[in-house]
RNA sequence: CGGGGUGUAGCUCAGUUUGGCUAGAGCGCUUGGUUUGGAUCCAAGAGGUCGUAGGUUCGAAUCCUAUCACCCCGACCA
């Protein structure tokens, strides 16, 4: 290609839209644009490189035994009425209507056409195991895109679907997909991390999130330094003791006039904020609750939401409910389901509300003077807690999550009535897992990672093009020099670009290192010794090698690079 | 949806407080010259319904009202 014609407007200017580091370098690279919030196109550079990721995903899931199909954009909403998500999923769903007033939503994810499509096709388990894959345009209406193609409204996404007739057969395919995934986050040279993760409103039991680290990431992850164990926020749990507490005070009401918070109340009776007991109302579609912390703890609200079984749920933070705001507590309440976080059962006793302005209660014994419906994990895990499985303290790390992968397990069969016929004769719901994986968003993650000052620094299964060529000046001789390199490498299949553009060579220069492309070949002030330089972007190193060497230099490089 | 902010040339921004002639700068673009190993320098030039609509005024980028878009924080979300 060359660069006199190839489209490539890089920016010398900062855009001032651009928030994080991959959205600056793909905006000035000349790699993407903006059409609107969260919506954009893709230059041919950008292209480029996600074709080239698009290719090692599917090398790698059809080895893996996946096969790639296409479904639509368009769903009708009846498919979605079925599996109950038209009701479930917000306005984050793209709602329509076609001229005849019948209802569609831009597809967000495929669960439900591809559960369509294998009930009317699929009847028999010796038809099973079936892994689906496509790669395809998604849509969300995201409360709040940001940060580039990384939380776009519009994006791709590889959606994969297995099914199967036992779940011996999904955790074999769960566990093909985990690798498939590690080799394709692996040949993009990536740093990531896999992490048990919450399964939000696409449902299912197991799940695990593959989050590259960045500093940027807008996903937390508690992980173990010393064992395996590694997990989003979301779902992290931990290991905490709690600490043996002074002898009970006898249960009694402490005036404590307009103290509202637990910072407030530790500091005025001069306790610990752990000897408090922290009551959260919370109201849900099927009721209100008060939810209790030690005093010190935070709510983890996924956590909640899943132990209470409610979809959407929102703190009460105003004064609608009619109660003392800031002095409610478990005891004596009336109207509240309680749900309790399990630290809280182990206290001797706690500080709590007293259901009465200007008034708490002290020496309150969980279980005995309050009894919660539900006792459950619902805490915030954080840094330096335990690790659940061996009991060192937990870091966090902040992560960019490029793949996620579900046992769905029945949850979509069941509600569209997709079954087979099993070996017994008897009728079964088609078990079901789901693997995604972010494709611009993996881009965007390998630039956030990969880039030093000047630019890009692509890692050489996903750079747009292997080798760039500059040639500074315009004498015939450097050009000719330069146009056989260029040719010579497209004949081993390299892909160059040649920077015959008649500009200065420090323009040449800072638009190469911005592009990040991994060799640069300088036909310069050497040539006219048979000589060039060759540039490494990632390591900055240099090399003068002779004209004729150069296409076996290269070829060597790219031999070492593993292709 | 709540709070805050921004819309002026392709890009980055000044000008708005205190209304006043033909709306500016840098970069980019075009032309000519100059230079050629890290974004040269010189000269000439093109490019703007000042987000949109309405209002106030002799006069509006500037004041008022409405509206749209975009950005940030929060809620929310793979």
């Amino acid at each position: 290609m060359l660069m006199k014609e190839f489209f490539c407007p890089t920016l010398r200017e900062l855009p001032a839209e651009a928030e994080v580091i991959s959205q600056q370098l793909m905006l000035r690279a000349g790699m993407i644009r903006k059409v609107a919030a969260g919506i954009y196109s893709y230059l041919p550079l950008g292209y480029r490189v996600m074709k080239k990721l698009e290719t090692i995903i599917r090398e790698e899931l059809d080895k893996a035994g996946a096969q790639e199909l296409l479904m639509p954009v368009l769903h009708p909403a009846e498919l979605w009425k079925e599996s109950g998500r038209w009701a479930e999923y917000g306005p984050e769903l793209v709602r329509l209507k076609d001229r005849k007033e019948r209802e569609f939503c831009l597809g967000p994810t495929h669960e439900e056409i591809i559960t369509f499509l294998v009930r009317h096709e699929l009847k028999s388990y010796k038809d099973l195991p079936l892994n689906f894959y496509q790669i395809q345009t998604k849509m969300r209406d995201e409360i709040r895109p940001r940060f580039g193609v990384m939380r776009a409204r519009e994006f791709t996404m590889k959606d994969a679907y297995s099914f199967h007739a036992s779940r011996e057969s999904l955790d074999e395919c769960y566990e093909k997909m985990y690798h498939a995934y590690c080799n394709i986050f692996n040949r993009c040279d990536l740093d990531y991390r896999v992490v048990e993760a919450d399964t939000g409103p696409i449902g299912g039991s197991d799940s695990h999130e593959f989050m590259v680290t960045a500093d940027t990431g807008e996903d937390q992850v508690l992980y173990c330094g010393d064992c395996e164990y590694a997990a989003n926020i979301e779902k992290a749990s931990a290991r905490v003791k709690v600490k043996e507490m002074p002898v009970k005070p006898k249960k009694e009401m402490l005036y404590t006039p307009d103290i509202k918070t637990i910072a407030q109340l530790a500091e005025y009776l001069s306790v610990p904020e752990e000897h408090t007991i922290k009551t959260l109302i919370y109201r849900g579609e099927k009721g209100e609750y008060m939810a209790l912390l030690r005093g010190n703890d935070q709510i983890n609200e996924v956590k909640l939401k899943n132990a209470l079984q409610e979809n959407e749920i929102e703190m009460v933070v105003d004064d609608s409910l009619e109660r003392p705001m800031g002095f409610v507590g478990p005891v004596d309440q009336k109207g509240f389901k309680i749900i309790s976080d399990n630290l809280v059962m182990k206290m001797d006793w706690g500080i709590t509300g007293a259901n009465e302005k200007d008034y708490h209660l002290t020496g309150v014994i969980p279980g005995q003077d309050f009894k919660p419906q539900i006792i459950a994990d619902i805490r915030l895990t954080q840094s330096g807690d335990g690790c659940p499985h061996c009991s060192n303290p937990l870091r966090t790390a902040r992560g960019i999550e490029v793949g996620h992968i579900f046992k769905l397990g029945t949850k979509y069969s069941q509600a569209m009535k997709a079954f087979f016929i099993d070996a017994d004769g008897k009728e079964r719901p088609f078990i079901m897992g789901c693997y995604g994986i972010g494709v611009g968003r993996t881009v965007a993650a390998a630039i956030e990672q990969n880039h030093d000052d000047m630019g890009i620094v692509w890692p050489w299964p996903l750079a747009p093009f292997q080798v760039i060529v500059l040639s500074l000046g315009a004498s015939d001789e450097i050009n000719n020099v330069a146009e056989n390199i260029y040719k010579e490498l497209w004949n081993i299949d390299v892909e160059t670009l040649w920077d015959n553009r008649k500009e200065r060579p420090g323009v040449k220069f800072n638009d190469a290192d911005l592009l990040g492309i991994p060799l640069r070949i300088t036909v310069g002030k050497f040539a006219k010794e048979g000589k060039i330089e060759i540039k490494e972007r990632a390591s900055g190193k240099t090399e003068i090698v002779n004209i004729h060497q150069v296409v076996q230099w290269v070829n060597q490089f790219r031999k070492r690079k593993g292709e």
